[in-house]
DNA sequence: TTTACATTTCCAATATTATGGAAATATTAC
DNA sequence: GTAATATTTCCATAATATTGGAAATGTAAA
C-alpha cells in the first residue's frame, strides 16, 4: 500500500460521523446498510451523509450497491486489513522482544504476555 | 475505546509527515528515535516535526522520555492496539460467514479463507 | 405519466489544520 | 559562567475540510 492511500483512508475514518458509519458496517457485514437508514440511525442530514459516503467510498473502505431505489453500502474489509497491516508493517523490526504489543509477543519462551 | 479518542488518533495519523514519523516508529521498537534523527530521516523542519511529534503525542500514539538533550519518541503498541481494536469491534456480529476478511474468518468448518 | 421517495450535486459560509521562520527554552560541554 | 546543540513555542499565512439548504437526478409504484 503506498503512503498516499493509506493517508486518504486513515483521514475518511478521522471523522466522527464517517467513523460511525464505517462501524455501523463493520457490524453490519457483507448484507450492509442502505443510506436513508444510516443517515435515519445516526440523525445526519442527506447533503451531508452523502458527502461522507462519497469520502468513505473514495478511499475504497466501504462499497455502494444498487438495489431498486436504494444505495446499499457495505465495509470493505479487505481494504481495512490492508490499512491495519500498513500499520504494522516491520513492527519492531521483526523482532517481538522489543515491543510491548501482545498480539506480536512470541511466547514460545515463556515471557509473560 | 470512546470515539473521539479514535478519531483523535485516527487524524493524527492521516496526515504523510505524522504517519511516517509513526511507521519509523514502530519499525524502531521500544529503543525509538530521537527528533532530531526523525527530522533528519524524513526532511521536515524542526517547528513542524515539533507540530506533528506533538499531534501524535496527544494522540497517545508515540511516548517522548528525555535523555540528556536529546528527546527520544517512541511508539505506543498499546494504543495502536486499542485503535485497531475499535475499528473492527463487533465485526460482522460475530458471524466470521458474513465477513470476507481473512483475519476473521472462522476455519474450523472447513470454509475456504 | 404522474407522483412519491431515495440519493446526490451544487454552493457558500464556517471551521479546522499545516507550514516554517524567528525567538525562546532546556541541557550539556568547556 | 559561556558557548554549542536539541527541541519547543509563537505567530501569521495558506490550504483543506465540514456543514446543510435547495435544486437536480434517478427509480419505482400507482
Amino acid at each position: 500500500m503506498k503512503i498516499e492511500l493509506a493517508v486518504e483512508a486513515l483521514a475518511a475514518l478521522a471523522q466522527e460521523s464517517r467513523l460511525s458509519i464505517f462501524r455501523l458496517l463493520v457490524q453490519a457485514g457483507k448484507a450492509g446498510i442502505a443510506a436513508g437508514v444510516l443517515g435515519e440511525q445516526l440523525g445526519i442530514p442527506p447533503a451531508t451523509l452523502s458527502f461522507h459516503l462519497k469520502t468513505l467510498s473514495h478511499a475504497k473502505l466501504i462499497k455502494p450497491r444498487t438495489e431498486g431505489r436504494f444505495v446499499i453500502y457495505s465495509a470493505n474489509f479487505a481494504e481495512m486489513d490492508r490499512l491495519i497491516e500498513y500499520l504494522t508493517e516491520h513492527c519492531c523490526a521483526g523482532d517481538a522482544s522489543q515491543c510491548t504489543s501482545a498480539k506480536n509477543v512470541d511466547n514460545r519462551n515463556g515471557n509473560p504476555k
